[in-house]
Parts: structure tokens; sequence; C-alpha cells
DNA sequence: ACTCAACATAGATAAATATCAATGTGAGGT
DNA sequence: ACCTCACATTGATATTTATCTATGTTGAGT
């Protein structure tokens, strides 16, 4: 966990939304532009703006404009330090290779 | 993501807290009871009791009483759920099969 | 029965968040 | 220049959340 809880929550935290959730799930099918994820939310287009600015602040959504819209897409490497993240928490467990230096004084 | 995105969603809701993933992080070298916890914290009693029964309902962490101690434990069962749900999310973008039903659609 | 230790619950509060309507911005087309 | 479409920002609001103090509960020992 390298001890940036605060980042690593934020992180968690843009994926704690069940419509970010669903936004994501979308993008992991391919790129698609805000009007196309509006579409199929039951949001407006501000709250919609407010949840792919979490997205794309956190790094798991990455936004590229194309002439008047803006295409979003799956930023995998974030994605991939999530998994690494949770990896670590369950081989932890096994390997008794514990990261965190508080807990190391105790055992 | 087999559209449970608010459940999903709580999941990773229990993992955005520094706090939280500090507590998870702890527990990922074994077990241990509230009190050891709590030293390790700058929080109070009660605030850590909140953090634990949040853990707790989402299921990433196991209690089990020992005389006037309880005891908690990772779920690992859990967290790997949620390293599945990441893992859908990477493969997907290859493999094209879209799980969104809704999206399917317009493909 | 009483006390203490470990933990939970209740109630209050300040901060964060999700949401909306209204408005701003920026790029293309007429 | 003007208009329209796609998206962002602002400001307001209701809800959620993290945190605290105070109090309750539960189990073990004396």
């Amino acid at each position: 966990m390298e001890n940036n809880y605060v980042e690593n929550a934020t992180l968690f935290k843009s994926m704690s939304d069940s419509n970010r959730l669903r936004i994501v799930d979308m993008l992991s099918c391919g790129t698609l532009c805000a009007c196309e994820l509006l579409e199929k939310l039951q949001i407006t287009q501000p709250t919609l703006s407010h949840h792919m600015k979490i997205l794309c602040d956190g790094g798991l959504v990455k936004a590229r404009r194309e002439a008047k819209w803006i295409h979003y897409s799956l930023n995998t490497e974030q994605i991939e330090k999530m998994m690494q993240l949770l990896t670590d928490l369950v081989t932890d467990q096994e390997s008794s290779s514990c990261k965190d230096v508080f807990l190391r004084q105790i055992i």
C-alpha cells in the first residue's frame, strides 16, 4: 500500500459511485463521448460533467478532444494500479511481508 | 460488472477512506483486535468502531469474538471479487465482450 | 454484585458529495 | 457575425459522511 493512503483512497473513491461505475463499465467497451454516455444515464448533463471530472482527476479516465466532442476512454494503467494494491493485500497475508511500518514493530 | 452498480459501489466506497485503507493494510498482515488497531490510528475509539462497521457491513472484514476482544481479519473473498471487477474492465476492452446491456444496442 | 476493560451506540456537527437549474465557453457550420 | 451543439462552470440544496463527546453493553475477573 506504500503508505499513500490518502492518494489511494481518492482512487477508490472515484469508483465509489454507482453512476461512475456504470460509466467506467461503458468505457470498458471502448471510447465514448459525453453525449453517448448521457443518453444511457438518468442524470443531467452537468451531473455527468461533474462525474467525468472526478474520473479524469483520479486518472481512471482519459479525455481527448475531437472537433466538438470529447472522447473519454479508460486509463487501464490506473486500473491495474488498483489491482496491484488489492493483490498486495491478499498476498501479504501468506508471505507475512507486511508493508506497514508501524505494525512491523509489534510483530 | 453484472449490473450491480449500487452494490459494487458500496464495496469500493468502503475502501475510499484513508483510515479504512490503513486498517485494511494492517489486517493484510494478520488478525488484529480493535484496541491494537486503535493504538496505531489517530482517531478515537467510536470513530474506529464506525469504520469497522462499514468494513464489516461491506464484507471486506470479518469479526470474531474471543473473550473480551473482537478479532478482525480480512475477507479475501471480497477483495478477490473487487479484483475480478477490475479485471473485467481491462479485459473487456480487448475482447469487446461488453457486458453493458444498454450499450450493446448501439454497437 | 461490583468493577473494569473492550467495544458499540446515540446524538451532534462540520465537511464533503451528488444533484439540479442557470449560465458560460468553445468549436463548427450558415 | 451569428447560431447551434457539446460540454464545463457556477451557485444552491439536500443528503451523506467522518468525527467527536457522552453513554450503553457485554464479558471476565474479584
